[in-house]
DNA sequence: GATGAATGAGTGTTCATTCAT
DNA sequence: GATGAATGAACACTCATTCAT
């Protein structure tokens, strides 16, 4: 039985705390500044030691990666839960709306594709799950069959990427989609 | 008058010469390195001593800068040429993905989106020409009527830094415009 | 009546065993990689946790002592051992010759001369048992009379310190100690 | 020709001015405090900035091996001296007693037999000194010829680790000194 | 008494920027 | 103008030591 969630298995209250606190501050921090702010900075958001946060998290690549996985997680668990109780037509747009939405006000979201961080193995959870999302607005007929999952994929990074850094606006998003969601849609002309 | 970027006017002719070899070769480091690569190895690449490029540059933004400026200018001049000569009705495509394709292989051309430069200023330029040949093909059928500027613009830097960052190989990138262009094309559903 | 360095005097049976087995770690990780090795290490080789290895040892100055300590205790008792049973006219060399043997695997045994620790205090005991082996070779008539213990200890600490760090092998052991003990032995030119 | 002595071809004079300064007071800070010392102090005893000396020496280890270099160097240069006017038959012992001496008061000498420093590209060049002292020795008849350069090489790195470690004061130093010479002198028993 | 998380000063190293040569 | 040495703040990371659990 594979678990997504589990990190803390057997750790002190203390500890579990100061690991949330820290990856809250993580999260904050490196959403506003990048994946380049000092995890100094991390350490006093957390309001603990620098050497708590190197305690909990080794290396500044293993606390991004942490952060990774979590959010790979959390979308993991909304792409989940929409399988399990959405609209299989719109459910592909939807997460993909909100993804972007997000990316737009988090730095985390977007560098972490990036850099050197190996990230092809978390992405490949959250790949797997949009593949589902994909297969059932195909199933619905609202997604042209011939588009791939890379495809997909590749527009979600790239959307999320554009809408970080370039400050989209909601509507500017909006419209954007549109044009995407368009193309995912309609038939080759 | 002495100005803090100097561009060519009144530049004595081995410092021209300095200016070219410098940006050139802060293209070819930031290029393969990104942004955060030392002005030290320009410096090296460029085979000036380190104070010559903060003689020509005052700060590494500015040679960030004058480097977005370069490749700007390179751009618009691109489009001015498939406005006089192009096809109308596919110059907006065409000039679309040969940015897309050149950005996957430029970490520069991408990374200079994210750092702090206000690239609004230098984009204007860029954004007229796109307008262009927006123009063009909405006049030419091909590009819906109520596709604006700044979505296209989104698009692109979008898909600019998709293909860079998640290293879109030549396949991907042509299924993925295809799907964008198929958008920008087709009538809303 | 709490003491600072406990040592065996009233202890609950546990505690015993764990310092028996910090020292026994300590001695371990500090022979290989030198007293700059983490204290932490040395309480997981122990299997007992950092605080624990504080409690019996205050500072790490202290462990190295108490292992230091130990060190003497067993030398002392080899020697011993050689006073009642062993041939007075070569005990000397065989001790001598036996611990640079030692010395050159362990680099505790040369460390811990090192440090900041005061060793005369610990040393004395050692002196003294080897100025009874000093004696009776001089009795015995196998090394000069005007030799004093001053030069033989200096001598065997040299040798210790010699063999760990640069690292003699037997053959090179054996024709260095035996140009010191022909030192020893014959007449002053 | 090969050239001892060559270390600073064509550097800006104050640099060779600040080149010299930080080697002597890491001469002098390491001397005291041994390897272990901070490269911040040494910056501070040279009157240099931190960034200076790591411009001089990219790594601690750098500035280390340079530091041993130059002893290597200045105790070649004294063994050849000797050589050329110094009596065959006491300048081995003449340059044993000088370089003990002067290993008693300075860390340096020692440590930098030890650690992970790669000390044997440059004691090859002692060695093959003292190797000269040596056949002298023997040819004057004052050294047994069954004494092989090894075991004065073990003699020399001992003796010189044992008389800073210990803290040998001038006296001891002379007496223990005796007993060796006279192992190498002397006939084997 | 044992545990192990938290602390925080300290270390080696990098790099944008300044300035004497 | 060009050179390249000097500066020093910043950073990731380590480790002896303390203390709440």
């Amino acid at each position: 039985m594979t678990q997504l969630v589990n990190e803390g298995n057997a750790m002190r209250a203390d500890a579990q705390r100061n690991r949330a606190r820290i990856l809250a501050a993580a999260d904050e921090v490196f959403a506003a500044k990048g994946a380049a702010a000092s995890t100094e900075e991390v350490a006093a958001k957390a309001g603990v030691a620098i050497g708590t946060v190197f305690r909990h998290f080794p290396t500044k690549n293993d606390l991004l990666t942490a952060l990774m996985k979590e959010l790979v997680r959390e979308l993991a668990a909304e792409v989940e839960s929409l399988v399990r109780q959405g609209d299989p037509a719109t459910s592909l747009f939807t997460f993909f709306a909100h993804l972007v939405e997000r990316a737009s006000s988090r730095k985390t979201v977007v560098d972490l594709l990036g850099v050197d961080i190996r990230v092809s193995e978390q992405l490949q959870l959250l790949r797997e799950a949009v593949g589902i999302l994909l297969d059932q607005a195909q199933a619905a007929g609202v997604v042209r069959s011939n588009v791939l999952l890379d495809e997909v994929m590749a527009l979600l990074a790239a959307t999320s990427q554009g809408a970080l850094h370039s400050g989209w606006d909601a509507d500017l998003r909006e419209r954007t989609l549109a044009i995407i969601f368009t193309g995912l849609r309609s038939a080759q002309l």
